[in-house]
DNA sequence: TAAAAATACTCCATAGGTATTTTAT
DNA sequence: ATAAAATACCTATGGAGTATTTTTA
């Protein structure tokens, strides 16, 4: 093990540099004597000289600038490390392990991702995709850290903050006679049936269709229970039967589906950031916090203005 | 620039390696009270905590794991650095550039790499071909360190040594009539044309040649002066007259060249070790001695023995 | 002879030791 | 209740200062 002081050794690269004792000593706020006699220290403890010097001339000799280079390094990478230390410690730096729901992957995982990316370059960020159960357990067990998924019914060992609603939005199979009509009530859908988020699967989205639709005065027959956005899409392109979705998925244009606003609709699918309770780790609440400041609760969505057209731009497109 | 002790980070490995005080202190070789105190004062330093600790545990903290992670490497980087410095001193380590002659590189250059890559692990070599005075004027402008030529006729400001000892062969056409002998004396070939190393060159095998011959009675006519036994072999080979060469040379084999060995000539081409005399570097002196190790003064081309016949083995060849 | 490094000495800051207390399981 | 870290206090090593000498270009 070694057994030199860095004093010394920052002597050594003042001298070094210097190749002036006196001068050196001046440059580290000290008197030239004791430097001289460190530096002697320094050469007895790794066994060489590390200068050759005359009343008029100091030199490094060979093994000098050898130490001298590898010593450089040496106290570069240190400094490196306590900088990376406290960047860990304020919660700048590290690893972060992100699940999220399909539905999240469309609207909001990449801006988050910017985000860290721009206020937190020194976070390593790794993603992953699941269903809304499948990132609170993967949470649990500790194979994420954070997670993007659809409000969940809080277990207290979690902890999440909603970050981003989304408007109702139908989804049909683009040969329903009732697409050709350009403004839709969710309540002339009473007779479809249904492809819905399932049950008891700890998330909320289930019971925001179920309200919906009572809210429109009726209940909703059920032709499949699915809890993967894209599962859901195929379904209803396939003609299974109509679903109430996030706006955000309106994005995407799927073979067979047409999606239509439902400005009427009071509910919102809510998107929400998940973590543990016992995670204390600093990088967990800047992360957090980081993505509070985007702009705080955003809407994704809007409810149609006077005109009473499409809820929002994109859904024009499919 | 960094103002720790790597004291303190001597500590900080224990303490992070035993994840116990009491023992670190112990593996230390101190009492725990002022290990606790340095460790401390090292976190007051790097500005965050290293380690949780209550009575019953000690573990690392993140920010902890990340300064360990560097801390390790920097240690090592300047252990490494030392041992660096004190081969350096030693000579044992280091970049040297070798210039040699053509009949260098056939023979001795390869020992000579041989011999240091095993002895001298940490030598960096480099080696480049030249005439024996264009190495000379190399070794004066500091191009390279080291000299592997025909023992020159020595300046004041360069040492030499010399290293192997080649009995002079002659090369002659293989179209040349004599050649059907087996047994050639130099005598013989007092009416040929020479092809010979430069007079004025700074090296002695001009004078070699002239002496040989003197010995067996003639002054050799010249048909051409080559500094390069490659040049040489190639002006035999096109019939433009014979010459005498180190043994070592015949172990080449060349279109339209024959060597025979002359056992009676007593003269010797010597091929040298130069270095500047104001090239005080270990290096030198431990490249050169480890030289003289491979076996003092070698002797290439042994003298025919009882059986008279050819001078070495792989003269036979050709 | 003059500039600069080395030596001689003095002082004090701080590392380390011992005894004891606090803390958390 | 107990193991282990923290605190308090004391000692002494060694780093830094001042005055001076030695060295060599």
């Amino acid at each position: 093990m070694i057994n030199l002081e860095l004093r010394r050794l920052r002597y050594f690269l003042a001298v070094a540099q210097e190749l002036h004792f006196a001068r050196a000593a001046e440059r580290l706020h000290m008197a030239q004597p004791p430097l001289s006699l460190q530096i002697r220290k320094l050469e007895e403890e790794v066994g060489f000289r590390l200068f050759e010097r005359t009343s008029r001339n100091v030199a490094l000799t060979e093994a000098g600038r050898v130490l001298l280079a590898g010593a450089r390094t040496a106290m570069d990478e240190l400094q490196r490390a306590i900088y990376s230390g406290q960047q860990t410690e304020r919660g700048h730096s590290g690893h972060i392990r992100i699940g999220f729901v399909s539905s999240g992957a469309v609207t909001f995982l990449p801006k988050l991702l910017r985000q860290v990316r721009k206020s937190l370059p020194e976070v390593q960020t790794e993603t992953r995709q699941y269903s809304t159960n499948g990132a609170l357990e993967a949470l649990a067990q500790r194979a994420i850290d954070l997670a993007v998924v659809r409000t969940p019914l809080v277990a207290d060992t979690l902890l999440h903050r909603p970050i981003l609603r989304d408007r109702v939005v139908l989804a049909l199979p683009s040969d329903h006679p009732i697409c050709r009509r350009k403004r839709i009530r969710l309540q002339q859908m009473q007779h479809e049936m249904f492809v819905l988020y399932p049950p008891n699967e700890g998330h909320a989205a289930y019971s925001v269709v179920q309200r919906a639709c009572l809210a429109a005065g009726f209940v909703p027959s059920v032709a499949e229970f699915v809890d993967d956005v894209y599962g859901m899409l195929g379904l209803v392109g396939a003609g299974i039967g109509v679903a109430l979705m996030p706006a955000a998925i309106s994005r995407l244009s799927v073979d067979g589906v047409v999606f239509r606003p439902l400005p009427e609709v009071e509910e919102f699918f809510e998107l929400s950031l998940v973590w543990r309770a016992e995670d204390d780790r600093r990088l967990i609440s800047v992360v957090v916090d980081s993505v509070a400041d985007v702009g705080g609760l955003l809407i994704s969505g809007r409810r149609s203005r006077a005109s009473g057209s499409s809820a929002n731009q994109r859904m024009k497109k499919p």
